[in-house]
RNA sequence: GGGCCCGUAGUUCAGCUGGUUAGAACACGCCGCUCAUAACGGUGUAGUCGCAGGUUCGAAUCCUGCCGGGCCUACCA
């Protein structure tokens, strides 16, 4: 067996994330990180929130709050919907953390060592108001092209030129309104990330098995040329900046960007886990010590993937250190909202507090998996995931378990019955679910989620249509023994069903294997021939009754929660 | 501006390195079943594969141009 690092990119810490940045990174990744422990390997799942930056000290600013107790409340708010969404994190990180601190402060100056550090000055602004230094897009004015009075201080929304925030006419501070800006020079930490290009496309050139979106991000940067990075920024609020071990002289106001440490939170994260759990956190991340045997698999959306696929790398080879790198990664595309993209800012979209509200996470990560951005956005829509879900869940499976829970309550006292034996209608069963579970750990491996979704799908309509085919209700007049063994078949494919569908229905499968005595736990991934795996229940074992296990969406509420949601008008 | 991706049945999508009558799911029609949440099964209708050229014995598949949509472009994360 194997071992199986696996992150998801982190969420950033304000406000509970939508249905976009779930399917985009922390949904795929626990479906994958699910299948791999079914599948007997050692995994280690690691997500955290990313709490560093602007956007936080702002968020925090407007709630009233210091920037801790901000992002406390704000974290606890997001491990408690990821939970409930069964998200099933190893460890549910900070980037606030100690572990992360000691580490970004130890690569900081393992980079320095190495001579990748510049400081150098640069021209800011300054909001005299806001008494802060305002990054480009908090600085609004108007745009010196178009004249759009909205524009950014890095870009124009209305016509998409590229800007610098000394360009804008009449700048004023997003953030205050106030337009008494000025320009001052500060001093930064640049990493050479130049020096490390042809390191870093060596890499890339290797890494054959990224999907294209992955690669030609990654090519695109390199074939521009890697330019020096500032790693610091003017906040107080983020990892300060250290030399040799003691506050960085010039520095003592600064703190290391976001986009610095947040990556190395994965590490950190791993050695919060460690810390709390007593277990040994390098195996996982340097090589020597155990890395060089671990499969590590990074999914992200894909405005994530350059800082995955070279700025992280950088900081990781420019440190001279062992460390593990991404093996195999995953980007996606996004879930757009009706034409446009959900936007945790404007509060446009479902988020994921409110998704759980409506309906169980089943539902949600049926639908969001099965029309996972793989190649393309996908667009969510309410009338999409109603038919998703009515189609899918309520007709195929939870008809198809309930239909045969119930026959089996009518006529063979909720037992798995004895008698009969397989005929030619199970042996092309048989067959069929061979070539079906086949396909499906495939899709599985290649961590290609719809066509898994679509296979898991069809191994519960293999179940509806064996059902009608053997008409036990037919049959147990005059064939008593061929009722049982198509009803035990049935029911040993009810188990099947809920088997393989446990990475995406983990609540659902875990309901259904319960009420049929199946006790494994964790589940273990069927690799059985189905002639073994559909007579797996003890003969005489009882069924417990199930309730419906979906229920249907009806148009009614679509209507009421288009009207609340916005969408679909 | 530069780069990348996408445009295939009413809808969402498969169609790898070009090769018999272009596939699936959903929706729709018809038939059947009654164990089941009017669910299920069978069957059928449906596409000039964005447009225009080109290469080829042969192109949805390769090349060029155009149209339409999306994304990325380094100080939001």
């Amino acid at each position: 067996m194997g071992r199986y690092l696996i992150t998801s990119a982190l969420p950033y810490i304000n406000g509970i994330k939508h249905l976009g940045n779930l399917a985009g990174s922390m949904l795929p990744a626990d479906v994958h990180a699910r299948f791999r422990r079914m599948q007997g390997h050692e995994v280690l799942f690691i997500c955290a929130t990313d709490e560093h930056g602007t956007p936080a000290e702002l968020g925090a600013l407007e709630a009233g709050l210091d920037v801790r107790s901000y992002c406390d409340q704000q974290h606890d708010l997001q491990r408690d919907v990821c939970a409930r969404f069964g998200l099933s994190f190893d460890w549910f990180g900070r980037s606030s953390s100690r572990q992360n601190r000691e580490l970004t402060q130890h690569f900081a100056e393992r980079l320095e060592e190495a001579g990748l550090i510049e400081e150098r000055t640069t021209p800011q602004v300054y909001s005299i108001d806001d008494r802060r230094f305002l990054p480009d897009r908090y600085v609004e004015g108007t745009c010196p092209r178009c004249g759009y009075e909205s524009a950014r201080g890095d870009q124009c929304d209305n016509c998409g030129a590229l800007l610098d925030p000394v360009d804008l006419i009449r700048p004023r501070s997003k953030i205050s309104g106030s337009g008494r800006l000025e320009v001052r020079d500060t001093t930064h930490l640049f990493l050479l990330q130049d020096r490390m290009a042809e390191r870093i496309r060596a890499w890339v050139d290797a890494a054959q098995e990224w999907p294209p979106l992955a690669r030609s991000i990654a090519y695109k940067w390199l074939d521009e040329g890697l330019q020096p990075r500032a790693i610091t920024r003017d906040l107080d609020w983020g990892v300060p900046v250290t030399k040799n071990g003691r506050p960085r002289p010039g520095f003592e106001d600064k703190v290391f960007y976001v986009w610095f440490d947040a990556p190395i939170e994965y590490i950190a994260a791993t050695a919060e886990w460690a810390d709390a759990t007593g277990a040994e956190w390098r195996r996982w991340w340097l090589m020597p010590e155990g890395g060089d045997d671990v499969t590590y698999v990074q999914f992200m959306g894909k405005d994530n993937v350059a800082f995955h696929t070279v700025s992280f790398p950088v900081t990781l080879f420019g440190s001279g250190e062992p460390w593990k790198l991404v093996d195999r990664l995953k980007a996606l595309n996004w879930v757009t909202w009706y034409g446009g993209k959900f936007s945790t800012s404007e509060r446009r979209g479902v988020f994921m507090d409110q998704a759980l509200d409506l309906l169980p996470a089943d539902y949600w990560r049926w639908r969001l998996m099965a029309n996972a951005p793989e190649n393309a956005d996908s667009a969510f829509t309410w009338s999409d995931f109603q038919n998703g879900v009515n189609a899918d869940l309520v007709n195929v499976l939870g008809n198809f378990v309930n239909r045969v829970v119930r026959f089996g309550e009518a006529r063979f006292e909720s037992v798995v019955p004895d008698g009969g034996t397989p005929g030619p209608l199970e042996l092309s069963l048989f067959e069929e679910l061979d070539s079906h579970l086949r396909a499906l750990t495939e899709h599985h491996d290649a961590m290609e989620f719809r066509r898994a979704a679509a296979e898991t799908r069809a191994i519960w309509a293999a179940g509806n249509q064996y059902l009608q085919r053997a008409a036990p209700w037919s049959a147990i007049g005059a064939d008593a023994p061929a009722a049982a063994c198509s009803l035990r078949t049935a029911l040993n494919l009810a188990c099947l069903g809920a088997r393989v569908s446990a990475p995406f229905l983990p609540y659902t499968a875990r309901t259904i294997l319960d009420a049929f005595g199946v006790a494994d736990r964790p589940l273990r991934w069927p690799t059985a021939a189905a002639a073994v795996l559909l007579d797996e229940l003890p003969r005489g074992q009882p069924v417990a009754p199930l309730p419906l296990l979906f229920r249907r969406i009806e148009d009614t509420e679509i209507a009421d929660w288009s009207a609340r949601f916005g969408g679909e008008e």
